[in-house]
DNA sequence: CTGAAAGCGCTTACAG
DNA sequence: CTGAAAGCGCTTACAG
C-alpha cells in the first residue's frame, strides 16, 4: 500500500480521507464530535494505508504510556514467574503492557531500575521491594504521580497498596498442624534477610501481637511459627529457629543439615519459601532421613515436583497467579485515578496435608 | 529543588546553565562540539534540578527506544523463565529494557502482541514462534526494520537469526545411551504440535537426514530419537512414539500411562521437554514403577527437583540462561546495524547420567 | 563552539 | 461538526 520507507502517519490518513489532521485524530480517538460519515472515511483510510498510531507521540501528549513496570527479585524463581504471569494477564486485559526488571534483592539495582522505568514514563509500578526499609525511591515515584503497588512484602515506611498472602496465618496453620500431631521440637529454616540484629532479637521477644506491617514476608512467617507455639502453650527453643547464611538453595541445605545432625534434633521441619524448601529437602535426602518416620516436613509453594517425591510434601500453597492479578488490578485502579487510602490485600494460603507429615512417634 | 508539578525539562537545564536548549542537549548527549566549561555548567545544572531526559521525546526523534520485545509462550514455565532471565540480563547490560508478552502458543495472540510491540516502537523482537509456519507478522516486522531473533524454534519460512539447542543431538545422545544399556523398546512422549498429519507420517519416514530447519523443537527431538535407532541398527516401533492429546502435564500423564500399561511395554522412556517430563513421571508414580528396575527414565531440563526424587533423574540439560543471553546479544548486534546472513546458533545440551537409567535386565 | 529554528507524530483547546 | 495552530520535550542540520 504505502511505499515510503517510513510507516504512514496521521497526516497520510488525513490526506487520504480528505479531512484535517485534527479531525482524523478525533475520529480515531473517539474524542469530541465527529460526524458518522467523516469517521467512516477516516477509518477506511486508516485501513487502506495500514496506519497504526505512533504510541510514542501519543504518549508525549497524553502523558500516559499504557505500560507498567514490574520490579521483581528474579523472574527465574517459580514464585515470581507465577506472579508475573498473573500481572501480565491482568495488565493486558486492561490494555497495558509490561516492562520487566530483576533486582536480585539488591536495593541499588532496584533504585536504578525504578529510575529507568520512570524515564520510560511507565504509568505505574509493581515491586517486590528488596529492602522494606529502603523505599525512598518508591516514595519518590509516588510523589511524581506514579502509583506503586507492593507485592510479596509490605513496608510500613511506604504509603502504598500491597498484595501479599497472610504470611502469619500461613505458618501458624502449618505449625499448629504439627503441634496437633504431637511435635514439640519443630525446626524452621528461614532466610537471612531480617535487616537488623535488633529486629531479630525482638522477633523472638514477647511482643507477638504487633502489627506485621514492619515485617518482611520471611519475618512474618516466623511470627506465625511463634504465635502457634504460644497458642498451644508450647515453649519455643530459639536454637531451632535457623537463619540461612545466604538466600539460596545451598544456604538452606547447610542450615538444615546442621539442624538435623545436632543432638536432640527436631522431629519436624518447616520452611518458609520454595527456595528454602528445596534446600532443606536436599539435606533430608543427603542424610537419608525417612519422611515422615524420622522427620515431618512442611514445604512452601505448591510446585509440580512436590507431588512427585515420595512421600508427597505437605505444604503451604500461595495463589501466585492471583497475587499478580490483584496487584495489577489495584495498580490499574490507581492509574485510573483511585485515591482512596492504600489497601493491604492479604490473600489466603491453603494448607495441603499430604504424606510428609505424621504424628510423632512416642 | 524544583517545585513545578512537572518534572524539569531540558529548557530548565538550559535556563539554569545559561545556555541554549541546543547546547544543553549536545552537552548531555555528548554530541557535536561543546566546550569543557559549558559542559560542566550543563552537568551541574542537571544535577542541581534533578533533570532526567524524557525518553519518549528522545525516542521520537532518534527512532530508537532502547527497549526490546520478548514474546514467549508462558513466562510461568521454568524454561521460558530461565531464558527470559538470560535475555533481560544481557539486554540490561547493553542498555535495553524488556517488554514481556505471553502467547500460550496461540498465533493470533502472537500476531496481536507483535503489532502492539511494534506500536511501542521496540528496537527488536525475540520470539518463540507459536507456529513455525505462520510467521508473516514476523517477516512484516523485519521489513519495517525491526530485527527478529527466534528462540527455541527455527522457522524455515523466516530469514532470521535463531538460538536453540541442538535438539537432534540432544535426544540422539539420550537414546544412544539407552540403546547402549541394551534397551530395545524405548518409548518417547512428545507433544502434539506437529502441525500437519503429513509431517508426522513423514517424520517417521525414511528421510532422516533432512535439515532440521523446517522442524519445531519437538519434531527435531523426535528426529534425534529416530537417528539414534538407525545408527544402532535397531528398528523403531512407531507405536512407542506417543503424541500427547494436549500440551500440558495432564496430557503427558495420560499418554505415558497408556504406554506403560500396554502389553509389551517399553523398558525405557524418553521425554522431550520439562512439561512432558513432569507428566510422564507422574504416570510412573501412579503406576508405582520402580526406577530403574522396572523402567529407565530420561527427563528433559535440569530443574532442581530432578535431584530430589529417588533415584535422581538422568536427563538432557539445556543452557536456558545462555539461550536468552545469546538471543539478546544477537538482537543487539542486529539493532546496531549488523546485516550479515542470519545465523542459526545451536547451543550444545548436556546429558547428565544419574540414577533413573540402567542396563536392561535380561 | 553556540544558538535559532525546524520537526518527530501526535492531541487538544480555541474559533468558526 | 471541522480546521488552523500551538505544543508535548526533545534532537539536529544549518548558520554564524
Amino acid at each position: 500500500m504505502t511505499e515510503p520507507g517510513r510507516p504512514p502517519t496521521i497526516r497520510d490518513v488525513a490526506r487520504v480521507a480528505e479531512v484535517s489532521v485534527a479531525t482524523a485524530s478525533r475520529a480515531l480517538g473517539n474524542y469530541g464530535r465527529v460526524s458518522a460519515e467523516t469517521r467512516a472515511r477516516v477509518l477506511a483510510a486508516t485501513e487502506q494505508i495500514g496506519y497504526r498510531p505512533n504510541s510514542l507521540a501519543r504518549s508525549m501528549i497524553t502523558r500516559r504510556t499504557n505500560s507498567i513496570g514490574v520490579v521483581c527479585a528474579d523472574i527465574a524463581s517459580p514464585f515470581f514467574a507465577g506472579v508475573v504471569r498473573g500481572i501480565t494477564d491482568e495488565a493486558k486485559r486492561a490494555g497495558f503492557d509490561t516492562l520487566l526488571v530483576n533486582t536480585d534483592e539488591d536495593v541499588a539495582t532496584e533504585r536504578e531500575a525504578v529510575a529507568l522505568l520512570m524515564d520510560k514514563r511507565v504509568d505505574g509500578l509493581i515491586v517486590s521491594a528488596a529492602d522494606v526499609r529502603e523505599v525512598e525511591h518508591l516514595a519518590g515515584a509516588q510523589e511524581r504521580g506514579t502509583p506503586v503497588v507492593l507485592i510479596d512484602r509490605i513496608s510500613s515506611m511506604l504509603d502504598a497498596d500491597a498484595v501479599t498472602v497472610d504470611d502469619v496465618a500461613a505458618t501458624e496453620e502449618a505449625v499448629r498442624h504439627l503441634l496437633g500431631l504431637g511435635h514439640r521440637r519443630i525446626g524452621v529454616i528461614a532466610e537471612l534477610r531480617i535487616e537488623r540484629e535488633a529486629d531479630w532479637a525482638n522477633l523472638l521477644g514477647p511482643d507477638l501481637d504487633r502489627d506485621r506491617g514492619e515485617l518482611n514476608a520471611s519475618a512474618a512467617r516466623l511470627l506465625g511459627y511463634l504465635r502457634a507455639h504460644r497458642a498451644a502453650g508450647v515453649p519455643v527453643d530459639p536454637s531451632l529457629v535457623c537463619r540461612t547464611g545466604s538466600y539460596d538453595v545451598g544456604g538452606a541445605t547447610e542450615a538444615a543439615r546442621a539442624l538435623l545432625t545436632r543432638t536432640n534434633r527436631p522431629t519436624a521441619l518447616v520452611t518458609i519459601d520454595n527456595v528454602m524448601t528445596v534446600g532443606a529437602f536436599r539435606a533430608v535426602r543427603e542424610l537419608d532421613l525417612d519422611l515422615p518416620g524420622d522427620l515431618s516436613f512442611v514445604g512452601f509453594d505448591n510446585l509440580d515436583w512436590t507431588t512427585l517425591v515420595r512421600p508427597a510434601l505437605t505444604l503451604v500453597e500461595q495463589p501466585m497467579h492471583e497475587i499478580g492479578e490483584q496487584a495489577a488490578r489495584r495498580l490499574v485502579e490507581r492509574i485510573s485515578g483511585d485515591d482512596q487510602e492504600p489497601r493491604r490485600i492479604l490473600l489466603p494460603t491453603s494448607f495441603l496435608v499430604r504424606g510428609s507429615t505424621a504424628a510423632v512417634e512416642s
